[in-house]
RNA sequence: GGUGGGGUGACGGAGUUGGUCGAUCGUGACGGUCUCGAAAACCGUUGUACCCUCUGGGUACCGUGGGUUCGAAUCCCACCCCCACCGCCA
């Protein structure tokens, strides 16, 4: 959410950005709501006056032993005309409130405008495609084949693209997150963290997918929890309504979750196989920084994710969003797309943003600076470090030898009893 | 799920026969005295948000939301959370 009086300042500037991003924001409405409240403000604040000094006057009054009736008989009029401003009152802030939080976060100026994906800036690239076979078969296709995804089973568990890892497939799965867990905690100083994996209202909110994005998460109604989308909610909100004195930042964390998406409205795109599922495991990062130091640690975080692909010997590309593409919440975000070779085309697998203060604002996470000064808000990052199912996509399809099986990456087989393939 | 206790300012902790309570006190933090310096001691300062005709004035906030009242941290109702014990269970 952006501060109030920032858009009441610059409602163009708020109005381009939201035209930019391609969002739609009631912003019109939301400039008169507010002008309107003010202007109730004031009127309930004068009459709130007069009923504190005349309460006080009752009680001297009644001290004294005096008929104090008059002014209680005045009073209880103003308080009636109280109680229906605070209505009034209630319900504008309640609908401001609704439409603030529809207003999205302002780009970052090193962010180039464009309508879409198509306008993304590409950054830089890493790898080659690797050439262990000439025809790379589909990873769904080799993954049968090997027994080790399982398409059907899911209809029978929980409904189809809920995939199904078996044998050294779940064990591909297992050591990949152990893998990058590893190498965030002990090569890049994050801490790990093992958070519920649902989340309630305000959390969602806190971090943006709610109230956009409702459709697209898992709700569980009896207690009004949410499956998360990503490891961000519980992340973002492990500091929710906190003030973290300036000498703890930057804190880093990272945190292996499943990731729930309904997926709604996207059926009949790229929904074969590990691309596009309801359910996969991330390993994420994140990170609360001093608002001076976040798009450095933006560049930072942005290289733990490369790190764990290069390591993996996958290639990948990584671009830059224009404004048209980068989601409702960031400022700036790089995206990193790895080859999938049997699908022929780049699949993202992180996505890595810098949010400023706005998810800080929702969700009242502020600092105490070292100075003494009064608490600021801190910016809030993170990033997939990386996603699981498309970077298994990746492998199945990258390493994949002429005779149908499949080379365990280098770093992976410590992790895997020194298996060196998946025959 | 049941019973009991509790949620007050950065923290600890008063205040519940409604009326100078935005809130005693202690700790912490900040400034000062003292000191070569530090500690100790002593003195002082120290919540947040919002509004306005803004070197000032005002309003709100004692878990959350309602209610009673001229007036509520204090009374009533609902909900949430925390702690303890019981039940159930991995």
């Amino acid at each position: 959410m952006l501060d109030l009086r920032f858009i009441r300042a610059n409602p163009d500037i708020v109005r381009k950005a939201i035209a930019d991003k391609g969002e739609k924001a009631e912003l019109d409405r939301l400039l008169e709501l507010d002008e309107a409240a003010r202007a109730i403000i004031v009127e309930s604040d004068e009459l709130k006056r007069q009923r504190n000094v005349e309460s006080e006057r009752i009680a001297t009054l009644k001290k004294a032993g005096e008929d104090a009736s008059e002014p209680i008989a005045r009073m209880r009029e103003v308080a009636a005309s109280i109680k229906e401003y605070d209505e009034k009152l209630a319900a504008m802030r309640g609908e401001i409130e609704t439409l603030a939080l529809m207003i999205p976060n302002m780009p970052h100026e090193s962010v180039p405008v464009g309508a879409d994906e198509d306008e993304n800036v590409p950054v830089r690239e890493w790898g080659e495609p690797h050439a262990l076979s000439d025809k790379p078969v589909p990873h769904w296709e080799i993954g049968e084949a090997l027994g080790i995804l399982n398409f059907k089973a899911s209809a029978k568990i929980a409904g189809s693209n809920f995939p199904v890892f078996v044998g050294a497939g779940a064990r591909l799965e297992r050591a990949l997150i152990q893998f990058m867990l590893d190498v965030h905690t002990n090569e890049h100083g994050y801490t790990e963290v093992s958070p519920p994996i649902v989340a309630n209202r305000l959390a969602v909110q806190a971090t943006g997918q709610l109230p956009k994005l409702e459709s697209d998460m898992y709700h569980i109604e009896q207690d009004d929890l949410f499956l998360i989308s990503t490891g961000e909610v519980p992340l973002t909100n492990l500091h929710r309504e906190e003030i973290i004195p300036e000498g703890r930042l930057p804190i880093c964390y990272t945190t292996y979750t499943p990731c729930f998406r309904r997926e709604a409205g996207s059926y009949g795109r790229d929904t074969r196989g590990l691309v596009r599922v309801h359910q996969f495991d991330k390993v994420e990062m994140m990170k609360y920084v001093e608002p001076s130091t976040s798009y450095d640690e933006h560049e930072a975080l942005t290289r733990n994710a490369e790190t764990i692909l290069q390591r993996l010997d996958l290639p990948y590309r990584l671009k830059m969003l224009c404004t048209g593409d980068l989601s409702f919440a960031a400022a700036k975000c790089y995206d990193i797309d790895i080859w999938s070779a049997g699908v022929g085309k780049w699949l993202e697998v992180s996505s890595c943003s810098n949010f400023e203060d706005f998810q800080a604002r929702r969700a009242g996470i502020q600092y105490k600076p070292a100075d003494g000064g009064k608490p600021r808000f801190v910016h809030t990052l993170n990033g997939s470090g990386v996603a699981l199912a498309r970077t298994v996509v990746a492998i199945l399809e990258n390493y994949q030898t002429p005779d149908g099986k499949i080379a365990i990456p280098e770093v992976l087989r410590p992790y895997m009893d020194g298996l060196s393939q998946i025959a």
